[in-house]
DNA sequence: AGATATCTGTAGTGTTCGCTACAGATGTGG
DNA sequence: CCACATCTGTAGCGAACACTACAGATATCT
C-alpha cells in the first residue's frame, strides 16, 4: 500500500506566515481567508495539517516557542544576573520594534481577551508567557546561590517584574511607541532590577 | 409635532454593562448578541442609540475616560511626583484585579490588534492610554519646575515608564496574576522611579 | 383629541465566518 | 502497471455575524 500523495508547502515557512497574520491581527481578527492566502495553500490543506484555527495557532506557539527559547538560552546564559536582565530587557526593546515583525509580541498582541467558544487562546497565551518568567526565576535562584543577588532580594519578584515590564513595551509598541521609547524604558527598569538585585 | 417616544432605558446604565462586555471578551469577541443581552435591549435600540458596534464602544470608551479622569484628578493632586507614582500605581495594582470588573484595564483587553475593517479600535484604545501618560508627563513637568525632581530627571520618560508598567500590569492581570502580584510589581517599580526622580 | 416623532420588539436581511465534501492529482508499495 | 493512501483545488456547507425593515407603542405639541 502507498504513502500518499507528499504535501506540497513547507510547513514551517507556512506557520511563519501564519505567525504573521496572527501577531499583526489577532486570533480573532485572523481569518482563514487571510491566513490561507499569506501561507499560499487552500483551506483544505490547512485544515489536514493543522485541524482546526486553533490548532495551526497552537503550531505557530510552538514554532514561536522554539525560536523564543533558543533565544532565551543565549539571555540566560549571561554571567550574572544583572546582565541577564539587561540583555532581555533591551532585546525585547528591539525585537518589539523590529520592522520585519509586527509591532510588539505574539504572545500579546496574540489576544489577552476573547469570545465566547476561544477562551482557551489567552489561556494558551499566557502559559508561553508564564514560561519565559519561569525561565528568568530559575535563573535568579541560580543567581542568588552564587552570592550574585542580595540576600534579601526575592527571584519570583524580579522575574516577575521584568516580565511586566516586557509585557508593557508590547502594549506601548501597539501604540506606535518606537525604539528609542521602549529602549528607555527598558533602561529605567534596569536600574530598578539593579536596585532590588543588590538588596 | 411631538418629540416621539422617550427611551425606555438608561443610557448610562446600559453602556456601564457594555463597558464590562467589551472588557471581558475585547472588541472583536464581544457579539451584538451579548451586548443586547447584557444591556437588556434589543439591536434597533442599541443602533438608535449608538449607531455601531464601534459607535457603542466608542460612547463606552467615553464613559470609561470620564470616570478615569476623575480617579486621575485626585491622583495627580498628591503633593510630590513620588506620591502621584504610588498612588497611580498602586489603584492600578488594585482596580485591575477588582472582582467588581473584569481583570486588567478596558484600554488593553479592549483590543491590541484587531482584523481588517477595526484598525481603528485599537488605535482609539491607544489615543485614550496616551491620554493618561501625558496627564502625567505634565504632572511631572510641574513637579520639575516646583523642584520636586532631580534636573536630569525626564517628565516624558517617567511618563512612559509609569504608563508601561500599569500596562504591562494588565497583560499579568490577564494571566491570572492577584493583587499581590500586581502590588509587588508597583513597589518595584515605584523605587525604579523614586532612583530617577532623584537623578 | 389629533398629528407627529421617536422608541421598542419581532423577525428577519445579506455577508462572512470556520470548516468540509468531493473529485482529480501525485506520490509509494507490490 | 496497478492498488492504495494522502494531498490539492473548487466549490459550497450550515452557523453566526453585524445590522435593519417594519409595525405597533408611547410620548410631545398644537
Amino acid at each position: 500500500m502507498g504513502m500518499g500523495r507528499p504535501r506540497a508547502f513547507d510547513a514551517d515557512a507556512a506557520l511563519e506566515r501564519a505567525m504573521d497574520v496572527f501577531w499583526r491581527h489577532g486570533y480573532e481578527g485572523a481569518t482563514i481567508a487571510q491566513l490561507t492566502e499569506a501561507m499560499s495553500i487552500n483551506p483544505p490543506s490547512l485544515y489536514a495539517a493543522f485541524g482546526s484555527k486553533e490548532g495551526l495557532l497552537k503550531a505557530a506557539l510552538d514554532r514561536y516557542t522554539e525560536k523564543r527559547d533558543a533565544w532565551m538560552d543565549k539571555v540566560l546564559d549571561a554571567p550574572t544576573a544583572h546582565q541577564v536582565a539587561e540583555r532581555f530587557l533591551m532585546e525585547h526593546a528591539d525585537a518589539q520594534t523590529d520592522p520585519a515583525n509586527p509591532p510588539g509580541c505574539l504572545l500579546v498582541q496574540g489576544g489577552l481577551a476573547c469570545g465566547t467558544g476561544s477562551e482557551n487562546v489567552p489561556f494558551e497565551l499566557a502559559a508561553r508567557r508564564t514560561r519565559t518568567e519561569d525561565q528568568l526565576r530559575e535563573r535568579f535562584v541560580r543567581a542568588k546561590a552564587e552570592r550574585d543577588l542580595g540576600d534579601s532580594a526575592d527571584p519570583a519578584t524580579l522575574a516577575r517584574y521584568l516580565s511586566a515590564v516586557t509585557s508593557g513595551m508590547c502594549v506601548m509598541a501597539s501604540s506606535g511607541a518606537d525604539r528609542n521609547a521602549l529602549r528607555e524604558i527598558a533602561a529605567v527598569s534596569l536600574k530598578a532590577f539593579a536596585e532590588q538585585a543588590k538588596a
